[in-house]
DNA sequence: CGGTATCCTTTTAGATACTG
DNA sequence: CAGTATCTAAAAGGATACCG
């Protein structure tokens, strides 16, 4: 899906589903709204099966479209932690309603 | 993103994405919502930009995941007719909810 | 009118190796 | 620990031409 980064002049529909769009967005989305802050490689253990860099990628998008904060601690060994903003903490109950809906009319459809 | 299209063995976040997924899938989704029926080539015209092929694909993804239905009629010439059904109608406040979180929030974020 | 078939390009995700 | 760089693979979407 073409990403158009001149955001500021994007429609909200273009926007909204942009920071939904990736395929490990949703599921980071998820895992960050269970904690409070949760560190990279945490994050990277709870969300089987990604590499590092395809999760470096989708947490810079989240960052950039404002739903994610990142804050790292000039500790040894090094630790940075992630966390939902006021922002995306409002979209995940948004995100929720289309899941629940998901449910209800997933049995409804024949498989392929 | 891959698609898994055993769909009966698919978490409910995994099915509703796939439905509002592709990059026509929304805008479609909108058009459809303002038309009690819609004809191929009106909806055509209406998502400036897409083509046939990608137009065609995207509508057999939405009615097999049975928000949109087809109906076609053996008049000369050729008529076809494309409409919500019920759960599709159900997903649309839905995705709303999500195009006004954007609005609200896309002012917030830095262009890259 | 309402598509399909074939081929091609763009975009997105993953593998692997390596670094401050 | 928390990444980056480079390369490769796989999807999704598009162009063009043609059909019932």
């Amino acid at each position: 899906m073409k990403y158009d980064f001149d955001m500021k002049n994007l429609c909200p529909a273009t926007f909204s589903f942009q920071v939904i769009g990736g395929k490990w967005h949703l599921p980071l989305m998820a895992i960050l709204s269970e904690n409070e802050t949760i560190r990279y490689n945490d994050l990277k253990r709870r969300l089987d099966g990604i590499t590092a860099t395809t999760l470096t990628n989708a947490l810079k998008e989240l960052i950039a479209h404002g739903v994610v904060r990142r804050e790292a601690f000039a500790e040894v060994p090094l630790r940075v932690e992630y966390s939902l903003t006021e922002s995306g903490k409002e979209l995940v109950p948004l995100i929720e309603a289309i899941v629940t809906w998901g449910g209800r009319h997933m049995p409804e459809i024949e498989p392929f």
